[in-house]
DNA sequence: TTATTATCGGTATTCAAGTAGCGATATAAA
DNA sequence: TTTATATCGCTACTTGAATACCGATAATAA
């Protein structure tokens, strides 16, 4: 039986192409028409070969001795990730670091944009940070719904976590990018990819440990 | 030849051990005991054999039909990750995310201590965030130094990063928490975790993208 | 006391991802 | 025109982690 679903990518590769997209955007700033696999990887310090089996599975053919065009590249890579046309998403919890999110640049970049943001405080409620108006909690599931939402950025405490993932889903949201220390239990089909700053400290501080002696 | 480094885990196992810590402290304020590996994966939606594999490898002796000594084994995994005295640790970098970071609560559970954040903007050097001094750059190396700081976490532009991990490794520090999306070139025995917002958007926009056609 | 069973702990298998090797080809140099 | 070579693109091979399997053991119930 073939998998249906023809364009279904290893993860490891979606991971990196984030990381291709920023760099091959810098190398068409400085002019090149072509992407070749080796340069890139020397540039992120990346395996060559591995480079370009990632790049090959965009689709676009290379041209021995060149590399890969460039904005077809980009394009190919862009549309992989569904960052080709806009998708917009919510915020929920505009604490410091929803607050610092909101700011985030990078979204541009990835055609995200954050449409609005929510907060249980009611001091919070009305006040606009980075160009985004902060709504109460009540307003949300209608709003979602409303506005067709897929996807969600969730920054409220772990402990009030599942009851808006809840929510959300229930009005529509099939990602959440869960900031929250909770593991967050949703229906098959939804996604959610955590964010958890302890991860990448214990891989360090495991490290440094075993190092130290 | 055998690795001589031998209590070296899996970094899979590394980067579920602070779920489990968490759930673990959590059981342990519920009055258990004893953790089974199985109770454990069922509250946190995981494989309960990997569970046990994760949690086997902290060197606890588990007991058939009562699970592994709740205290014990968070003192192990503590232990396996180096959290178990406090690290000190710098911030470079106090913007929004900056400044967000140093208001995390969830550094204390990891014995990390932020002793002091850094930043190029003048303005702010001087002021205190959440508790902790905000300095000039032209401070940071002596400081690092002198307090033999292992570990920064570096939220500063991405154009300014790579210059930033060069002092920092320079000063003797041997992990970095990488928030910019810069891809740092550091040498050899120095640890660099790249904390990238739009890796796990990718995933999710992927994922959306192709659940959607 | 005996039987049952939940859980541990080890071994074997499978799977996905990374790595290595090598021929094909178009560009650039001779 | 001929030769050299950088790069693509394909096909193994290796590795590491997840999954499946199964026997051992101690707590509980009969």
């Amino acid at each position: 039986m073939e998998t249906p679903d023809a364009h279904s990518l290893p993860l490891p590769t979606i991971r990196r192409y984030p990381i291709f997209l920023r760099a091959i955007g810098e190398m068409m700033d400085a002019g090149e028409a072509y992407i070749s696999s080796s340069v890139l990887a020397e540039r992120l310090g990346l395996d060559p070969v591995l480079t370009r089996k990632d790049l090959a599975m965009a689709g676009v053919p290379g041209r021995p001795r060149r590399g890969y065009p460039a904005e077809a590249l980009r394009a190919a890579i862009n549309r992989a990730l569904g960052w080709d046309s806009t998708t917009d998403a919510v915020l929920v919890g505009a604490g410091s670091l929803g607050s610092a999110l909101l700011g985030y640049a990078g979204f541009k970049e990835q055609n995200l944009s954050i449409v609005a943001a929510f907060d249980a405080n009611p001091r919070l409620a009305g006040s606009t940070v980075h160009g985004v108006k902060v709504r109460p909690f009540s307003e949300m599931a209608r709003l979602v719904r409303r506005l067709k939402i897929h996807l969600a950025i969730l920054t409220v405490p772990a402990a009030a976590a599942q009851a808006c993932a809840e929510t959300l889903v229930e009005a529509g949201v099939r990602g959440i990018l869960n900031f929250s220390s909770a593991q967050l239990a949703v229906p098959e089909g939804v996604i959610v990819q955590n964010v958890d700053l302890a991860q990448p400290l214990a891989v360090l501080s495991h490290a440094i440990a075993r190092q130290g002696c």
